[in-house]
DNA sequence: CATGAGCGGATGTGATCACAAAGCTCACCT
DNA sequence: AGGTGAGCTTTGTGATCACATCCGCTCATG
């Protein structure tokens, strides 16, 4: 069942080059592909049962959001972060989070918090299964969860690059140190939630982004 | 001489999409291009003498960056915003800056302050001449020569994405309240970075972002 | 005079091809 | 044994074409 809350179904109707990019955008965000994944246009092509030009439409607009990056001969990879560039997104993420939820606090209401609260143990079954891309993808749920309510979509897309910058470095720490107890500042930020206490709700998020990629430095 | 601080010159062995990338990514962020101009594909291709293809992955990739907008039939055209995402983008802005400024006042050091006053000289000039693309040109590079300081490749490129979405707004609103008098709070910015005052930097750099913005409301 | 059906041009989409350059393999030479 | 270069393969780039659809305009009709 919880796998049918963010089945985001791709539209049969879409544009070829539009259904290519949501997959490849799925896979990169979710941790999918490892950092210094090489793609190549005609693999992509082959995979998704197209010619070269809605493969090469996608990658562009991916690269253009830096979901992939381009060597100096034009190929094209999932990004490889240095120390310094993971540590920047995350304190991007530190200062859009906090204002994110900030937003959703006043709009937030017991059904939200309920829908979080299932999320949660969806992130809790998939690491207790040691599913390292479920685990990703349901952690990116409860935060998206919550700052939809925000109703910034400027704000949100420009987090969700960031996400998607550091998928493939997200996979590789998550399968290297194999956690297995829940992000302790999940229930944290639900509680404050419910008491609406914007200032704890800014730390809870602000502690839980630092915290989960604080492990990631090499 | 202040026009060759940032004639970006574009390289011309670059490939040809990279080449109608870069221009047309000038003209939006500097305000070349009014709200709701629409472009064609053909017409971009005969601009820059390329074929299709080319033109497609610019503006492809420019449409991911949220610089040109997708109509439901896949017609591209500059953004038209809402007086709400003005706003929003308005806050980001109001976030980013000052964290950047911040980052930049440790750096600093007085080659960089002469060079942001020639830029605000230049500006200057640009008001008087009443040039709106020349305005939003050096308010910017004011802006920019600054955050490269500091080291945080990552968060500009983000903010260089809200200038881009904002561009062809910024025209409207210039063209249609000419002023004639420079923006005072670049006058405080470079103050606070000769102190060395981190409040006052981020300060200033806020109200001139929303002082800035806040005309924009129609 | 307003309205809508129909037509022709304009536009985005996707496939295919030719080409140049980058990368790789492996035999060969020192 | 180790570097090296020739030759083949893979890959990205750009042009062109066919096609479906959308848009705007005209003209007939109420």
């Amino acid at each position: 069942m919880p796998e049918t809350l963010t089945r985001s179904a791709i539209p049969a109707d879409a544009p070829a080059h539009d259904r290519v990019y949501r997959g490849l955008r799925l896979q990169v965000m979710h941790g999918e592909l490892a950092p210094g994944q090489a793609l190549t246009l005609r693999g992509i092509a082959k995979q998704f049962d197209v010619s070269m030009t809605p493969a090469r439409e996608a990658l562009r607009r991916l690269t253009a959001e830096g979901a992939l990056t381009l060597s100096a001969s034009g190929r094209v990879m999932t990004p490889e972060l240095s120390n310094d560039r993971i540590e920047e997104l995350a304190q991007i993420r530190a200062l859009l989070e906090p204002e994110l939820g900030s937003r959703a606090l006043r709009r937030a209401h017991l059904a939200l918090i309920d829908r979080m609260e299932a999320i949660n143990e969806a992130n809790a079954r998939a690491i207790h299964l040691q599913d390292p891309v479920e685990y990703i993808r349901t952690n990116l749920e409860f935060h998206r969860t919550l700052y939809l309510r925000a109703q910034s979509p400027a704000m949100l897309g420009l987090l969700e690059t960031v996400w998607l910058q550091l998928g493939p470095t997200m996979r590789a720490l998550y399968t290297r140190l194999r956690r297995t107890t829940a992000p302790p500042h999940h229930r944290l930020i639900i509680e404050a939630l419910r008491a609406g206490d914007d200032a704890a709700l800014r730390l809870a998020l602000r502690t839980d982004v630092t915290q989960g990629l604080r492990h990631l430095q090499v």
